[in-house]
DNA sequence: ACTTTGTTCGAACGAACGTTCGAATTAGGC
DNA sequence: GCCTAATTCGAACGTTCGTTCGAACAAAGT
């Protein structure tokens, strides 16, 4: 907090003026980051029909977010957790609206090219992939997000595509 | 250091008598593990000699670790870069190790299969679906590490080796 | 002009933290 | 049995942290 008061120019009793507790505010923070990506991300599915094109879409609108606030979400990765029960429920139902809709766009796919792979498996080791960018991306030597949305969703994509067809209409 | 007094039954100074600091206890526990990870994945690469089985291998290996010490790799993970430079760069140099080696293993694949692909973007994603399991993985509800290694190696070895081949040999 | 309401801040409180100290206790060598 | 060295610990020190309090100031309403 003498941190936030420092950097902001606000005092440190202005701080909680504003924001009852630290809690409050990391709930806040979260919850608008959380509302965001998902916003944006609806809006950016609005119209396109084609499941692969939708889950590059989704990889594009996740890391995009991710690289253009990457301090920010190394601290939201790392506080993930640091919710009490009152606040932490309300982003997580966000957050499983979030996994939700990734899940959706793989099962589409999923059903649409007859696949079988573990829905579950793939969405959280895509989250993996993504998510795991705040550890080592630096923009001196790494490509932009469309860059590597592109290649994170080649590897991905063609790993789930190339799984076994399932014999028949079932 | 209060919590690891009270849960090991050793006095708080006694901690300090056996650790000097707070610091290079972890740094102590960093270099176990890591050089621990390292040690195991070499002993299980020797006589393997298939680039693919190698890095089915790898994921096993670091997969296996993981959940069997998943508390202990979450604060790891957290702590990534709590060590100041003295002891951060010896523990950089192993995790370093670490990282070299897989990409060598990707490397080999590359050039052995002719494919083409970006080998930091892949081995970054491939860490990335692997260290993220500490956030998600329920003993009670998924399956145990080599199902999971199966699963994560298929979509990630489909994914590059999907990768559009080169012309010629080269 | 005066009261009310909203805003800002320096200063402090109590708790938690990393660390140290000196004394008490134990173990090992002679 | 005695001396030394190793081990263990309760108690404290100084700092940082989250939070609160009361006073000062500014804005708005009448």
């Amino acid at each position: 907090m003498r941190d936030l008061s420092r950097q902001s120019g606000m005092s440190l009793a202005g701080l909680y003026y504003y924001f009852e507790s630290k809690e409050r505010l990391l709930y806040l923070i979260q919850k608008h980051t959380f509302t965001t990506i998902v916003q944006r991300l609806k809006a950016r599915l609005e119209g396109v029909s084609d499941a692969e094109e939708r889950i590059r879409i989704f990889i594009l609108n996740h890391l995009e977010y991710f690289l253009a606030n990457q301090a920010a979400m190394k601290v939201l990765s790392h506080e993930a957790e640091a919710l009490k029960n009152g606040f932490a429920s309300e982003v997580a139902a966000i957050k499983r609206e979030y996994y939700r809709i990734c899940v959706g766009l793989l099962d589409d796919l999923k059903s649409e090219r007859s696949l079988q792979f573990s829905t579950r498996i793939a969405v959280l080791s895509l989250f993996g992939m993504m998510n795991w960018i705040y550890t080592w991306h630096n923009p001196r030597v790494d490509a932009d997000a469309a860059s590597i949305a592109r290649e994170m969703g080649d590897v991905f994509l063609r790993g789930v595509m190339e799984s076994k067809k399932r014999r028949d209409g079932r």
